[in-house]
DNA sequence: TTCCTCTCTCTGCATAACGA
DNA sequence: TCGTTATGCAGAGAGAGGAA
């Protein structure tokens, strides 16, 4: 085996052979649908595949004798970061997989989740990209979303991905017409959404008027709405992604335009390029399998409600995506979490101070920085403040950090617990102020139940699994107090102004 | 040589898109 | 709404390879 190995370093290295020495590992990587080198992936099989080449047998072998093949590949195929195959390298039909990839043009993960990295995309959502669009839905994707999701049912990944460079999508357009005796047409309640880069956020409106006067440059006029803000007070553990955006008539912006003539009624008409929106999917009614249902209050103008078929920031992230796309820029919005030096220097200060006392008393920031009007932040805050030390006030004994990826209030509030339980003295007593219930809850049940298969499941089990290990590394007594929020408490009030 | 296991190919059925 | 068409899946059968 040793001969062979070194036979097939000599014939990788040999001008006369290297360029055959490469076809060959080409096609393995053709065979296996492989982005990049196909030899970690051959040797990262359980058994040797029958359909296996002699250099393939050779590379797989390499490694029960700890010999490292490394080479320069520079055949990579771009536009994601994980390949699909590597889930399914060792299910009974790879090869089956493999073919029906193949066939699709589906390399990465990348290709098949949400522009945020956080959700699956649906089947249905797949096949609008796909050339053929006919079949069933392949056994692969069957197995993807059963063991990378917590949940089959909203397609959530159980860690999102890191999407460096998303591949380019653009978003359906609307409907353009054949008849030109007809320029300008109604909308055929269709709705439409883009990316407005002035004000950095998505706006969704529903057509009222396509004017293709001129056919190269079709113009739209659409009806300004946006996503009604989730009432926390009614359920504290919603998060931004769990409820239900409904729309309601938006009340005016600097994108209205005053030209339109078709009706006075309207408040906020935008008018815009048809190539520069994209379709989105509305619902008149509730799917409450996904989301929490918020039922917003019907009114003598706003008659009908609508609903968000997708999380307000996963619809926010396709419209950047579409945005970036069709401009061909790079992404504006911070993509990575990010913690600068100044923050972790501040902690370090903290967890110096001398902590006299054996108890401590801790207040966190609400969700309201995270959603303001509707508007999504481009990172979350994280803060608290200790309000009962003995000899050093709450503004001394703060903390305030700012983390860019994926905002919830979930994440921000978990994040703000680590990051104050880390600086917490051993065998401490700490009493927990927050006015976000899911906190408590999930502390309370992750409290009962043992690490196990649930425990992974949870949301941001890894921030939670380092909140444990810090309770029980450092001998804690965590007590978490549910506190109303925008109530006239102080300390509440100095966490929220910590925040923004 | 026989038996077992695994892979590949073919065929029938199911499913979904598309057009009339 | 229905018929046509394209595609995928499941199962059966053939063939190759290994073990006894």
């Amino acid at each position: 085996m040793k001969a062979k190995a070194s036979l097939l370093i000599t014939q990788a290295n040999s001008p006369l052979t290297a360029k055959i020495f490469k076809i060959l590992l080409m096609l393995s990587q053709m065979k296996f649908w492989y982005p990049t080198s196909p030899v970690k992936f051959i040797q990262a099989l359980k058994k040797p595949h029958l359909s296996f080449t002699v250099l393939e047998h050779i590379i797989f072998m390499l490694k029960y004798y700890n010999i490292e093949f490394n080479s320069s590949w520079v055949f990579t195929v771009k536009g994601g970061s994980t390949p699909i195959v590597d889930y399914l390298i060792n299910t009974p039909k790879l090869l089956t997989h493999i073919n029906s990839l193949r066939k699709k043009n589906t390399f990465y993960l990348d290709q098949i989740t949400q522009p945020d990295g956080v959700f699956l995309k649906s089947w249905q959502e797949i096949k609008r990209i796909l050339t053929s669009k006919k079949g069933r839905t392949p056994s692969w994707y069957k197995y993807i979303s059963e063991t990378i999701t917590t949940n089959p049912h909203n397609l959530r990944l159980s860690s999102p991905l890191d999407l460096i460079n998303p591949t380019p999508i653009l978003g359906k357009r609307p409907r353009s017409i054949s008849n030109i005796n007809n320029p300008i047409v109604k909308g055929n309640n269709k709705w439409v959404a883009f990316w407005d880069p002035s004000s950095k956020m998505i706006i969704i409106g529903r057509i009222i008027e396509k004017n293709f006067t001129n056919r190269t440059r079709a113009t739209i006029y659409i009806k300004h709405l946006i996503p009604t803000i989730p009432s926390i007070l009614r359920d504290n553990s919603s998060t931004s992604r769990s409820t239900i955006q409904a729309l309601t008539k938006y009340q005016g912006c600097k994108l209205h335009s005053p030209y339109f003539t078709g009706s006075f009624s309207y408040i906020c008409i935008i008018n815009k390029l048809l190539e520069s929106v994209f379709v989105i999917r509305i619902m008149t009614t509730p799917d409450g399998r996904k989301f929490n249902f918020e039922t917003p209050q019907t009114t003598s103008s706003n008659k009908k409600t609508f609903f968000l078929t997708l999380p307000l920031q996963t619809l926010s992230a396709q419209a950047l995506l579409d945005f970036n796309t069709r401009t061909n820029q790079h992404s504006i919005l911070p993509n990575s979490t990010h913690v600068s030096d100044h923050y972790v220097h501040n902690l370090l200060w903290i967890n110096n101070t001398p902590h006299s006392c054996k108890f401590l008393d801790l207040f966190f920031l609400d969700n309201s920085s995270i959603i303001t009007l509707n508007r999504i932040a481009h990172f979350i805050s994280n803060c608290w403040l200790i309000t009962n030390h003995p000899m050093m006030d709450a503004a001394q004994l703060s903390f305030h950090c700012k983390a860019n990826k994926f905002p919830s209030s979930t994440r921000a509030e978990s994040l703000a617990l680590v990051s104050a339980l880390a600086t917490c003295s051993p065998n401490s007593s700490i009493m927990i102020n927050t006015d976000l219930k899911c906190i408590i809850d999930t502390f309370t049940y992750l409290s009962r139940n043992p690490p196990t298969q649930r425990f992974l499941k949870c949301n941001n089990y890894l921030i939670w699994s380092a909140i444990f290990k810090i309770i029980k590394s450092h001998h804690l007594t965590v007590t978490l107090i549910k506190v109303k929020a925008h109530l006239d408490d102080h300390y509440n009030n100095e966490a929220d102004a910590l925040a923004n």
